[in-house]
DNA sequence: AATGCAATTGGTATCGATATCAAGATATCG
DNA sequence: CGATATCTTGATATCGATACCAATTGCATT
């Protein structure tokens, strides 16, 4: 419907000009054009403009293919999301998609366009000619890296840094993150901590440590009450243990926002209130949180922020210049629990 | 680091042969190499499998901006995201990621890429490069639609169908989403049934109508509780209302799950209970759903099917065959509310 | 006036793949 | 046996942009 404007001259139907078509209408060589559209200094300043008028009269479009052939590079960097539904966290909050909020905003206005694969497709030929990558998600753990690795492209990795590998790791500050709520309950008082997660994560584990290190400059050891799923009903689950084996306790960290509300909710079945008797504070501020009665104590990672970081930690790499791991700050966010 | 596999006889330094390389390897010319790794039947069997294992020796790997450069088409197909943090459903839950599992799976498996891009920086070169377009996200509803529409690109959207505009629209039948809990409150007997959301949203209207005309088949008249946040808060404040003007009601049709959620929280306070005292059913299905108690009754959507058949109907599209709009069924999943 | 320098522009080759048309080799037919 | 059909292969041009080197012009220098 809407390819029409195209005179049955036109050698193959396209109906966008070409460098070539510009060209001919300015009564200059293509090479001209091509520098006049650069904004290139090494043609006259008179010239340029009216080239430039020219090709935004006529609607021209560069064509990314050729100038990526030319150049050698595909200004494209590949983003491996996995994205399987799994029990696991990454369907229960939606952190990738975030992450992917800041990457593509960084991503795109350097020029740059984000091709975005599960670790599954990733095989596609799309993704060798990617001239950076990026891992998101669980896949980012063990043998996917490795597997990427081979391909020799740059490469950001999401996650906690590892001592292992030796990529170029960007992730939220998950000890901080421990030693924030950690702090927060000794200053008003609690004596008697527990952490509830699954510190087989790596994430989860850093938490735990600045968790447990914190404390214990303060003389206190928390209880861990090991929970390997990430819902409601575990976090319900850790409290009526608790109560049931009658441990002493007035104040839970939980790693995640639906296990803290689960939390909340057993305290309330046993009579016990959030935060008048035991102060709870769960991870990643969700929605919910903000939302839930009482307002949910969180810790908050600046997803935009990863993100902005991941594309520019790829960008240097590509550029030849040398990037550091590097673990963003998170913050506190105290509410009513 | 991992590029010095590259002699310094190596004309250029790319460390990956092309197809003239292997034309010489194999003492053929290009065009056979070409054929050859396409199958063609047109070759050999035997030059074919001899070929197709040089290659495979030698690590070839196709040179995408070449081949679309010469083919005249991207195998690409922009995805556009709203993105931007807003305090409208977008952020809530995450569904435009679980409609790009669908997308990503279904295009990468029939050769296309996916290019990530939001909203504001669509005018990327690339996207103009792209052979098609899918819109996702609020963005889609009126300006945005229109003005992708002048692209010229085959373009499919995620939504409510609309009357004014022709485009091809993919969305969940919400409608279909509506009448099912009308038909459900009627079957186990509630007579004075809530609704509670935002009718401005296209989507939500349809939610409305469904429900309405569903109930009024059986001579049942809704309350509707407008509320146009999506929050916990909103559907504590509904039930509330509803509460401080001695409402009478059995049943409560939320449209989202925090609101269903935030519902049946105020519904305790007022010392009633779900499903005692009043049925509640939220919408999508979100994680908290499953694991809330009790247990939340909810309306599913079938995301991964929604991306698939986005990225289906662009793909037909493309090949120039017609696409109509189609909307999904949706489910009831009935649990303890 | 002759030379040198800078600013501007263009011709040609090139990136790596594929379409077109043509040609050589082999097979099949009357 | 000559001729036509079939199979297999290749030479060349092409997609659209940019790099490299050369050429032209105008102006300043000695």
């Amino acid at each position: 419907m809407s390819r029409i404007n195209t005179t049955t001259a036109d050698p193959a139907g396209s109906n966008s000009p070409t460098m070539a078509d510009l060209a001919r209408l300015a009564g200059t060589s293509k090479i001209t054009v091509s520098r006049a559209l650069a904004d290139s200094p090494l043609v006259n300043p008179d010239t340029r403009a009216r080239i430039q008028a020219i090709a935004r009269e006529h609607g021209y479009k560069l064509n990314v293919n050729a100038r990526n052939l030319r150049l050698r590079r595909s200004h494209t960097i590949a983003v491996i999301v996995e994205m399987k539904p799994s029990s696991d966290r990454s369907m229960l909050d939606p952190y990738p998609l975030n992450l992917l909020g800041g990457i593509t905003q960084e991503l795109t206005t350097a020029g740059y366009s984000v091709l975005l694969t599960t670790r599954h497709e990733a095989n596609a030929a799309a993704v060798h000619a990617a001239d950076g990558l990026i891992l998101l998600g669980q896949g980012a753990h063990q043998d996917a890296v490795r597997r990427f690795d081979k391909l020799g492209l740059p490469m950001v990795v999401w996650g906690a840094p590892s001592n292992r590998d030796d990529h170029v790791v960007v992730g939220s500050n998950n000890r901080q993150g421990g030693a924030l709520v950690a702090e927060h309950f000794v200053t008003i008082g609690r004596k008697h901590p527990v952490f509830v997660g699954n510190p087989s994560h790596p994430e989860i584990l850093d938490r735990l440590n600045g968790f447990v290190d914190t404390l214990a400059e303060h003389g206190i050891k928390p209880l861990l009450m090991r929970r390997d799923e990430f819902t409601m009903a575990a976090g319900i689950d850790a409290v009526h243990s608790l109560a049931v084996r009658e441990a002493e306790f007035d104040s839970i960290f939980a790693c995640s926002d639906l296990l803290a509300i689960g939390a909340i909710r057993a305290l309330e079945e046993l009579d016990k209130s959030a935060p008048r008797d035991v102060s709870v504070v769960g991870y990643d501020d969700t929605p919910l949180s903000a939302s839930f009665l009482p307002a949910l104590s969180t810790v908050r990672q600046d997803w935009q922020e990863g993100g902005t970081l991941l594309a520019r930690k790829v960008l240097a790499l590509i550029q030849g210049q040398n990037a550091q791991s590097e673990t963003l700050p998170v913050t506190l966010v105290l509410r009513a629990t």
